[in-house]
Order: structure tokens, then C-alpha cells, then sequence
DNA sequence: GCATTTAATCATATTGACATGATAATAGCA
DNA sequence: TGCTATTATCATGTCAATATGATTAAATGC
């Protein structure tokens, strides 16, 4: 009910790299595939979008592989989401209805509003690293 | 992100029937879609599951139409969105993993259960009358 | 009984998410 | 130069969500 296949598919690569941040190979999509268990091809094109996008560092041939582009304390959940996630970060109603905006508010509006902007705060102040620290 | 259009069409739908709990007679789908622009059709498939379920009554024949069940304070958005969200009520881990339990949490699972667990509070918590009341 | 109004059901189309398999481009290395 | 490991791209397939249109069943009023 909340997050789409693709993106959970791109948040445990990322997990997966935040890992081996340490190494100094890229990682490749087969690796990560099989260490976690997901379709090899599919999860590719979704790490080349994350490439795209700068989440993720691509080098190509022998020794090539994908990396972060920056230490897992410093990628948060919101930046792997949001480019797989089209309607990410646009303030809907509940409902969907388009007659309610924050001007002209069900009475809904307000309490949805609060929920709706802490799951926000936690996809922004979540870091890959937090997903990867044991407790 | 959050909700599928089939039930942000039955959110819709439900405040729209609260709006008409005092009327004596049942609404017709074809009134409720085109007082929401919705596809007619689709909408009937949509309040006949909600039927079945015992959210609505439906009646046929001349007069028919659909009715809540109870009084829109005595619904909660949860019981409208339940039987149409498959996953509803599902504790996931955020990211799907399966190794990722309350028992072997990663270290954001704690985290996402809390701001996930105020999600179906809202849900619990907020009738369909919430939705109608102006502010 | 018959016509009308409505929900219920059936058949089918469209679309995008998810997925697979094959080929092309690139980089390292012998 | 040519071989190989890898990403990048392309073509295609499957399936569930979304949607449309037609038909059937039930209830009402004449």
C-alpha cells in the first residue's frame, strides 16, 4: 500500500551499496541482484534511472559496477524515492478531489495534511546508512 | 502515492452518500458519478464490492440506489479503504525485505512502524462525517 | 401482466507496472 | 588488435488496475 515495487526494489540497492561503500570496485547489478533476490534485467534499467538522476555513479566494462555518489549518511530515502515515484511530492487531497486544496479545505484536509507531511520528514531525514547500522 | 484511484473513488463516493445520510431515499450511482465526474460504470463495480462488505446497502428497482450502512460518524475511512487496498493491515517492512521482521528489524524499521502506525490511526480514526463537516 | 428504472453481471479494451531476453556500446586487459 | 566483462538500450511479454459498453435480474408503478 505505500511504496511501489520499483522503488522498494531501488531502496534495497541501495541499501545493498551502502554496504560495500567502503570497497573500491563499483559493485555490479548481478551482485546485487542475487544478494538480494530480484529480477537481474529489471532491476538494471532501475539503477541506470538512478544513474541518471545522481543517486547512483555507473562505470561501464571490465571492473565496472554502480557506487553512490556520496556516503550513505548523506542519501536520504526522499532522493532514491522521488525520481521512481511520479506523484512524489505533489500535495494531493486525501481523496484526490479536486476541488480540495489548502484554500478551500475538507474538514479532512488539515489532519491528512499532518500525517501526510511526517511521512515526508521521514523519507527526508532517513538515510541509507540508517537502513543499514544495526541497532 | 498512497491510495489507489479505486479507493479515492470510494472515498469520494462515501462522503458523497454522507452528504445524503438524511434523505429517505438511496442515491443512484448514476447521480453520485456524475456529481463527481467519475466513470459511472466503474463506480457501480466499486459500491457493489462496498456492498458486499456491508458499508453500503444497495436497493434495486425504481427508487434503488446505494445507502451507508450506518451513520457517516460511525464510519471510518478505514472500513471503506480496507476491502479494496490488498495489502491493508499487511506490517511490512518498508522496503519489502523479507529478512526485515519486527523480530530482525533493520535499524530504520522502528522508525517507519511509527509514522506508518499513525497512518492507520488516521484511518481508524477519521469518519466519514470528517470528511462532510466544514471547519 | 408490462414498461420502466435501477443494480448486478458479463465481456472486452486500454494502460502502465513489472518482468524477460537479446543486442549494442564501452572499457579494461592480454 | 581482439577478447571479455560490464552497463546501456531495445523489443517484447504478462498481468493487474482502470475503464467502457452491453446484457441480465429485480423492484416499482401503471
Amino acid at each position: 500500500m505505500f511504496l511501489s515495487q520499483t522503488s522498494r526494489y531501488a531502496l534495497q540497492a541501495a541499501a545493498f551499496l551502502a554496504e560495500r561503500w567502503a570497497e573500491e570496485r563499483p559493485t555490479p547489478v548481478g551482485d546485487i541482484a542475487a544478494g538480494l533476490g530480484v529480477p537481474r534485467n529489471y532491476l538494471s534499467k532501475i539503477l541506470h534511472q538512478l544513474a541518471r538522476e545522481r543517486v547512483l555513479v555507473s562505470e561501464r566494462g571490465p571492473k565496472g559496477g554502480f557506487r553512490l555518489v556520496a556516503a550513505p549518511d548523506e542519501i536520504a530515502l526522499a532522493s532514491v524515492v522521488g525520481p521512481l515515484e511520479p506523484a512524489y511530492g505533489e500535495r494531493h487531497c486525501l481523496l484526490g478531489r479536486p476541488t480540495c486544496s489548502d484554500d478551500d479545505p475538507c474538514a479532512a484536509h488539515d489532519r491528512w495534511q499532518s500525517v501526510s507531511s511526517e511521512l515526508t520528514a521521514f523519507l527526508e531525514s532517513t538515510t541509507l546508512a540508517d537502513l543499514v547500522r544495526g541497532p
